[in-house]
DNA sequence: TCTGCACCCTCTCCCCGGGGGAGGGTCCAG
DNA sequence: CTGGACCCTCCCCCGGGGAGAGGGTGCAGA
């Protein structure tokens, strides 16, 4: 039996980090004397305690830990570390893209943007709506538009999204993505919609949506210098994208901002 | 002049974001009306505020960041951010080799350990000393070791290093890093200090010191299963290292571990 | 000019995974 | 038996936000 200065030492774990880890459950000491509260651990509980270690060093967090730590299926439980790196992965992707966007912005660069006042017309679509925060739009993006795809047999126009501004104003609002077409069927979340007429200050984004934010600040820009303000929910239309070719390069992405005149002061 | 919810909408960063910036003085409303505490924002503050945004998505720290604004000389302003790219890819260098580490942990492997049991008699080195914190650790090792190769010209045997255990059960501890040498010279952070004797429980590490934990592990499992207790801090020697051979699978790390024998309950 | 509502303000509390420290009980070797 | 090392719980702190309460403002339409 080992006191839990011991076994820190024998797990590099620090004493405290080691309490923690029993108050939440993760690494139980194989006695407590209820009494005093002592902690005892077995040697046998080194190696659980090094996969933890390890696990913290991914960031894993603890509850996604526990989970990993009780499945005593090796094959779940490899499908649970799996399923982190791919996180990982992905999140590693993102960091790169944000790195490439910065160089671009400290960069002193010109790069005008077309701007283009259009009226739309309102128009009835198959679409998917919901409320989603803005961290999981991303998901939430994919599985819906793979949704319409498969309800949508002739689509007459490119897909698109209307986005409510309370989701980027408090992290969480009214997100809604269609595909026109002739008839619109109603199947599972599909839906008819009817999206209203609107004035729209139109540019459109050439590849990979990681700086997108920067085409929606430039055209921001643009609608503050002309005196227009901004009404309802930004509209993207998606020109090009990941189904029509595999090179960001040629994606594009039209934005449209729906706006109204201001009475200059 | 823009309200705090325009500019919310034009830069994507939510309101709420928006004035924990400004209370952190990292983006300053150009405007904040002294009676109401509005703050207006101007268009051109936009480019700062996507700025901000890509290095927060970069995990810069909010200081660091306001650091990298007020710099006005763009040539600072990239060493730093180029600093804080060079940490970034450390720390993937770290997950990567916490993925590899955590692979094997969770292959249930044998992996016996030669442990032997050996009695080093006291020595007088040239060593560098200091109580560090955990996380440091690494840095301040390279630092003491490259004075230590600089000021000991002849070596009489391989480097090492005693670490005090509360740096691993507090997080900061007492660590020694030493070469031997016939005549220990004294000159900066250099100086002569005898290691006393001890009754080490002795293996060997092979390769990176990602998982040198669990070979810390497993002498610990030996130490505990012969009836042993830790006294004194740990002993590492350096046998082979990237002084040596730039190939890490020819490493080789001693650990000694103080021990005393306990008597048979 | 009034009124309603969207907008804005500040303040406090919560999250995570730890670190720091206070204040007090326990173990064990000399 | 005693002193010191060890262990306990409890509370506060960090950073970068999110959530919500409670109250003041700006402005457009009636």
């Amino acid at each position: 039996m080992l006191s839990i200065g011991e076994f820190s030492r024998l797990t590099h774990l620090s004493v405290r980090t080691l309490r923690r880890y029993h108050d939440a459950g993760l690494l139980e000491p194989a006695t407590v004397d209820h009494a005093t509260g002592y902690r005892y651990y077995d040697a046998e509980q080194i190696p659980a305690a090094q996969v933890i270690h390890r696990l913290r060093q991914l960031d894993v967090p603890l509850p996604d830990v526990e989970r990993i730590l009780r499945s005593p299926d090796p094959g779940t439980r490899a499908a649970l570390v799996a399923d982190h790196l791919q996180r990982l992965e992905s999140e590693l992707d993102r960091t790169r893209a944000a790195v490439v966007s910065l160089r671009r912005l400290l960069r002193p660069e010109p790069a005008p943007l077309d701007v283009e006042l259009s009226a739309v017309p309102a128009v009835t679509v198959a679409a998917v709506e919901d409320d989603v925060h803005h961290d999981d739009v991303l998901a939430w993006y994919a599985g819906a538009m793979a949704e319409l795809d498969a309800v949508v047999s002739e689509p007459s126009g490119a897909p698109g999204g209307l986005y409510d501004n309370a989701l980027f104003e408090d992290g969480h609002g009214h997100v809604l993505v269609y595909r026109p077409t002739a008839n619109p069927p109603r199947s599972g979340r599909v839906h008819p919609v009817t999206l209203p007429a609107a004035e729209l200050a139109v540019t459109v984004h050439v590849g990979e949506h990681d700086d997108i934010d920067v085409t929606y600040g430039q055209l921001g820009r643009w609608v503050v210098a002309n005196a227009l303000a901004v009404a309802g929910p930004v509209r993207e239309t998606y020109l090009v994208g990941p189904r029509d070719t595999p090179h960001p390069a040629e994606w594009r992405t039209e934005i449209g901002w729906p706006v109204f005149r201001v009475a200059p002061r």
